[in-house]
DNA sequence: GGTAACACGTGATAC
DNA sequence: TGTATCACGTGTTAC
């Protein structure tokens, strides 16, 4: 094992009482007392026999609570050569700076892909979708495709005063030119909206800029 | 700070080189001698002086080293309240532990996210995509959302001869009744349909199941 | 043989 | 007051 290394048990038969390697014994005996009373004339305040086998006793078990939790360390930690308490801490450390650094890697790369399925759910509302929580996803909901210099525009978004001229203004300074617009609305609140539109010769854009753009101008109108 | 205690230093001027609280220098000192010899013939095999010394320097270091580890330990296990060493052992175990499980739930979770993601893709047209492929995805792409008893339809398809006239006797057979529809073509061969329809009182059907039905009468079409 | 790690008992200290 | 933790020196074992 190399942790627990109960030392030798001094053949002692029974564990629980007789607490000390023999030559402890001279101070708790009340006979042999030179050893005693050097230590005693020394200054320190002893304390009585009981009380010091109980003292021993706790340390005893401070240190077997220890070990208990050394083994246990060694345990979850993978990799370990060396099984010293030096080594199974700093190893244990640096794995755990490694899990950390990890978990936060991970979690930032999960933040950034439910970012972007959120992006694709509103992007292109999944009607066949298998999960119906695709139906309560944040508005507004914007797809744009381009074929040649035309563009479709796509929105399903919240019902809301001054809209349509916002998208409209927001087209033109794109530099495109709507062709057909068609604006219904649905429900109580909501609108969806069918823009067909021709981008200026000299003018190009991605449909991913072109998309990020609209967003943008519908968050600055919430 | 309760894990590094140096102790007293014992007021000790010269912390390298004074290395024993006063009693010990009793086994060092070779005068004394009474508690020497008391030990010397329990069978124990002594050490010259320079060899213990050199004992009690390299068990220094081994200490200082371990209490380093445990400060490191405990500076990068959040949440510790007492900074015991059992305790931060613990809770630097329970806290590993919990690292672990997060790990594998993360991993686990970012799998699953990105076969979502290329589900998505596949099923939905993404018109922001960065993959040019996705253009060439097959159509139609049919949506639908459904809001209490209004149906709204979107679709985008390849222009096709009688395809309108379908739709519609396929909307009848669903028993829908059109407020609105928007035909657009788009390009040379795309064709992009809005209808806001309003369902019968006495039906009632899922949007999957909409969906299919008007998929399968696509595919009868083609 | 020397380096290194360990468990032990012990006095001190903090609450 | 007791209870718990600590650092220390020490003997012992393993390589």
């Amino acid at each position: 094992m190399g942790i627990l290394k109960p030392k030798e048990e001094e053949a002692a038969s029974s564990k629980s009482m007789e607490p000390f390697p023999s030559e402890i014994l001279f101070s708790q005996n009340p006979f042999g007392t030179q050893n005693y009373v050097l230590k005693g004339c020394h200054g320190s305040k002893r304390l009585g026999i009981s009380q010091t086998q109980d003292h021993i006793m706790a340390e005893r078990k401070r240190r077997e609570k220890l070990s208990q939790r050394f083994i246990a360390l060694s345990a979850i930690v993978p990799g370990l050569k060396k099984m010293d308490k030096a080594s199974v801490l700093g190893d244990a450390i640096k794995y755990l700076k490694q899990l950390q650094e990890k978990v936060k890697t991970l979690e930032e790369q999960t933040r950034k892909k439910s970012m972007e399925s959120v992006v694709f759910v509103k992007k292109s509302h999944l009607s066949a979708a298998d999960n119906i929580d695709d139906f309560h996803q944040p508005l507004p909901e914007i797809e744009a495709r381009f074929c040649d210099k035309s563009v479709l525009v796509r929105i399903h978004c919240e019902k809301r005063k001054g809209l349509p001229e916002k998208i409209m203004s927001e087209l033109e300074k794109s530099h495109l030119t709507v062709i057909n617009s068609n604006t219904v609305t649905f429900g109580s609140s909501a609108l969806d909206i069918t823009i067909v539109a021709q981008m200026d010769i000299e003018f190009c854009m991605t449909v991913k800029d072109f998309v990020k753009k609209l967003r943008s101008a519908f968050e600055s109108l919430m």
